[in-house]
DNA sequence: CGGCGGAATGAGAGCGCTCTCTCGGCGCGT
DNA sequence: ACGCGCCGAGAGAGCGCTCTCATTCCGCCG
């Protein structure tokens, strides 16, 4: 087998060599430094060229300390990583804005804790400059793993403390929730519900308090708790349905549970929205456009949140590297706005 | 800000030094090779945990030439590696198996052919041991690229070229597509259309020349071309009944678009079974068991798949390392297999 | 026309690790 | 009791790169 990884790769020293000049110049026109006079810088890209010389990223992260690589941390089963749309559209932000600055996007999957001391492994180990991390439940110590890793780390999704070291993007999830709710009463739904999502992630929370902000003092038993999965949803309106046969709202925290409980209303011979009015959240576009009917719902710019992750990660990062004079950086909370299509 | 990360990593230099050994001995000891004395072992093995040492992996990786990292590379747009079901549990799949063997997974998308350069020199970079490539098109220049990185390589899917070098894994897609048409021949099917996949993809043409094995001489205008997206596979139905209102069976190229047939059919008023049989192909439970009715498919099993490439390419690096004397390796085809639900 | 300043180039010291090679010490055979 | 062989530990040479610092070369001024 005349396996091609055995040409050994041509080195800076053969690059130097063959352009006749020392390493140090061949490393400067490689790495785009100034002060090589035109002649030179020619003659060492020509060897570059005609070697295809490409530089050994270990050694340059050695000596560096940059990896030009960031990891996603992923604190949820790949299942529901790769189901959820909502995801796939942070991580495309993220990896587009990485790609805009020549960093790459190292995926970690975590199948539960199990898998921690692994992650943990792998960014002690100066594999990547930062790590973003998503999904969090209550008490998750993954970003203690990344803390304790001396990995600077940006968090998708208010963490459940707060200090003013860590960082994180979300978006106002309590004054979304509030404006679904408002956009329910104006269409003069009296009895409304809730589809919460998990409750041990903050995001459920904020938005179940903006619900509650706009309805207080209301019965418990409207706020039923799903699991951000259409099925959860599915039960949860079920549940909603049966305790409150006058129910004429539904408030679902994301579009997926909506859609679920778009489901199960049709299959109760409830119409949308002239029995029950319905609200989802985040606008993902593939499931509120193509529900029956298109869901009305609460837009959230999730590709646009991943790019800003990535933004700020890649600037404390940056900071890190400055010193102790850079700027101070700080947490971005994204306004959301109501998407009115039929549902409600 | 007390940024963590400036708290400067120990060295394995550190660790020889309170435990009292040589850097070597230390390396020995970490590495867990034999042949080091138990009360010197466990004096290092001490000093690492005291001092909370991880080996910088940019230095080993330096010396070792092996990062245990491996890139899978998407060629297709962010927005379907995520939409299609199918890449996650590949993804999955992968993702294990790499766990399993202490290697990381880099994921790689790809926007547009103007991304390859950066893939070029990623993989070049030596930033990996191995590549995964997925979903190839036609004269997709990837693998070449890979192959002048120097970098092993297993593709996913049948490649449309063949050499002796080039490993891939893929399901039998012409023998399952051929046990799908049985199956509608079986159940009496006269008139029997098929949604092809995008025909620059292998997987797509071999499918449809697995239908034709079973339906030779049939009308060209029979088969409609999808792109293996819900509403290619839609539209693809409409056509396949506006051109043949007698149509009373369907194969389908991917269970993602039988369900956008199935959609279709729902809004034209068709039965299925009973006025149109529809049999997909994949078997990705999220899709097939949902849909009305529930999809009869042809299972070929993902995950596996994914295992399969991951342990391949581990196969291949490690014969690289070994020498020209490793066992010899080959592509992988899968047994598919039907799977009947109720739409046909 | 000598010398000075500044820019362009080269020399060389590591970055943290692995691994070969050498050396030291111990058990054993005779 | 002496020497041989072998196992366990240490010394040291890089891996390929970056970057500081010394050196050289040039254009100019005096």
């Amino acid at each position: 087998m005349s396996d091609p990884s055995f040409a050994p790769r041509p080195t800076l020293e053969a690059v130097a060599a063959r352009a006749g000049v020392s390493r140090a110049t061949a490393s400067r026109v490689v790495n785009g430094s100034e002060g090589v006079r035109a002649p030179l810088a020619e003659r060492v890209k020509r060897a570059v060229d005609e070697l295809g010389y490409v530089p050994n990223q270990a050694a340059r992260a050695l000596v560096t300390r940059r990896n030009d690589a960031i990891a996603v941390v992923v604190a949820e089963p790949e299942t529901r990583f790769f189901a959820d749309p909502f995801f796939a559209q942070q991580v495309r932000g993220i990896s587009r804005e990485l790609t805009l600055y020549d960093n790459q996007l190292v995926l970690l999957l975590t199948e539960g804790a199990a898998d921690y001391e692994r992650v943990g492994r792998y960014l002690g180990g100066g594999h990547v400059d930062g790590a973003l991390i998503f999904s969090l439940h209550d008490d998750d110590t993954l970003p203690a793993l990344a803390r304790r890793a001396g990995v600077p780390t940006v968090i998708g999704g208010r963490p459940d403390w707060s200090d003013g070291d860590t960082l994180y993007v979300d978006c106002d999830n309590r004054g979304g929730a509030r404006d679904a709710v408002r956009h329910l009463l104006n269409l003069g739904c009296r009895r409304i519900g809730h589809i919460a999502g998990p409750l041990d992630q903050t995001a459920s929370v904020d938005r179940l308090d903006g619900f509650r902000d706009a309805l207080p003092d209301i019965d418990p038993r409207l706020v039923a708790e799903g699991d951000f999965t259409p099925d959860g949803g599915s039960r949860a309106m079920a549940r909603l349905l049966d305790d409150f046969p006058d129910l004429d709202g539904v408030f679902a925290a994301s579009d997926v549970m909506a859609s679920g409980a778009l489901r199960l209303l049709r299959t109760r011979g409830c119409r949308v929205p002239e029995d029950v009015a319905v609200v989802g959240f985040d606008d993902i576009v593939s499931v509120a456009e193509w529900t029956d009917p298109p869901l009305t719902t609460i837009r959230q710019d999730i590709e646009e949140m991943g790019r800003m992750m990535a933004r700020l990660l890649l600037r404390r990062i940056e900071s890190g590297a400055a010193g102790a004079d850079a700027p101070a950086l700080s947490s971005i909370v994204t306004r959301t706005q109501l998407v009115v299509r039929a549902s409600a």
